[in-house]
DNA sequence: TTGTGTTTTATTGCCTCC
DNA sequence: GGAGGCAATAAAACACAA
């Protein structure tokens, strides 16, 4: 964006005259020759605007070459650019009609089009032209939004990912040391025998699976009882074992603010399995 | 002034809908 | 088959740095 133009919604535009001011607004480049001649703007739209036509709408040689006035026309007139398809931009006021209108509804119906057109002295066909290039271009813009908004829920996403693996690996750590405690005590013999692990030493490997972590309530599973498989450590609900806090879910974590409805991208419409 | 990047206007070809 | 929409593209107009 470094040789960008810094208001893109509104072409600097000058009058041929260079007056400024109000009058410079309503200033409509080659209304007075390409569009407001002796057809009406409409009839042009039939002649030169036929789509299936496809000709050029105007800057034909023959419209020019008739129209050509003062001021800057005045330099194609008797140049050999007569043939060349000048483009003119549209006036900041027809911009700002367009733009409002574009906002009330980003379709035309033919009615529509024709009064624009009529209201701003342009061809029908360069209102639809207008609307059709504005659509692509809130397209683009909303999918540079889509983007940053993607981009922000996965940072969001990872950043919940980390600190549960982070909490995960503490837990773990926690279960280990208590472990170890247990295993050195001088204990009971029945606290002994509550002890499946005795007599087959494991190391715990892996992490706990968020639906392990989460499955405390789970129907398998007794209320008050989590069986840790990896170490098969079987903690109760009033034992020590139990941890301070169960892992969060990962519903619960991650602040995601990015909402997507499904039926304005089918293809995002993906889920968690 | 000039080179370069961006924006805007317009065309073309294809597709869908009625 | 015509009308209208969209994507891709061309090219003019424009902004801005060097």
């Amino acid at each position: 964006m470094a040789g960008g133009r810094a208001g893109a919604s509104a072409p600097k535009m000058e009058a041929p005259g260079g007056t400024g001011g109000l009058l410079d607004s309503h200033w409509v480049p080659d209304s007075s020759t390409m569009f407001n001649g002796s057809n009406s703007t409409t009839d042009v739209e039939g002649q030169f605007g036929d789509r299936k036509t496809r000709s050029p709408a105007f800057f034909q040689a023959g419209e020019i070459g008739s129209a050509a006035h003062e001021g800057e026309d005045m330099e194609l007139e008797g140049c050999s650019q007569l043939l060349s398809r000048k483009k003119r931009r549209l006036s900041a006021h027809q911009v700002q009609f367009l733009e409002k209108s574009f906002e009330v509804e980003n379709r035309l119906e033919p009615e529509r089009k024709t009064e624009l057109a009529k209201e701003l002295g342009l061809q029908p066909r360069q209102v639809a032209i207008w609307f059709q290039n504005r659509r692509a271009r809130f397209k683009t813009k909303q999918m540079e939004k889509d983007y940053d908004s993607l981009g922000a829920c996965y940072d969001a996403l990872k950043a919940n990912y980390d600190s549960l693996l982070k909490e995960s690996e503490k837990l773990k750590h926690e279960v280990d040391s208590l472990k170890r405690k247990l295993l050195g005590d001088g204990c009971s013999e029945e606290t002994r025998k509550a002890r499946p692990w005795d007599g087959e030493p494991q190391e715990s490997s892996g992490h706990l699976t968020a639906e392990q972590g989460n499955s405390s309530q789970g129907p398998d599973h007794d209320s008050s009882e989590i069986e840790d498989d990896s170490s098969g450590l079987v903690v109760g609900g009033d034992s020590l074992l139990v941890a301070p806090h169960g892992l969060p879910k990962i519903e619960d974590g991650y602040d995601c603010s990015f909402e997507f409805s499904s039926e304005d991208h089918p293809f995002w419409n993906w889920s968690y399995n």
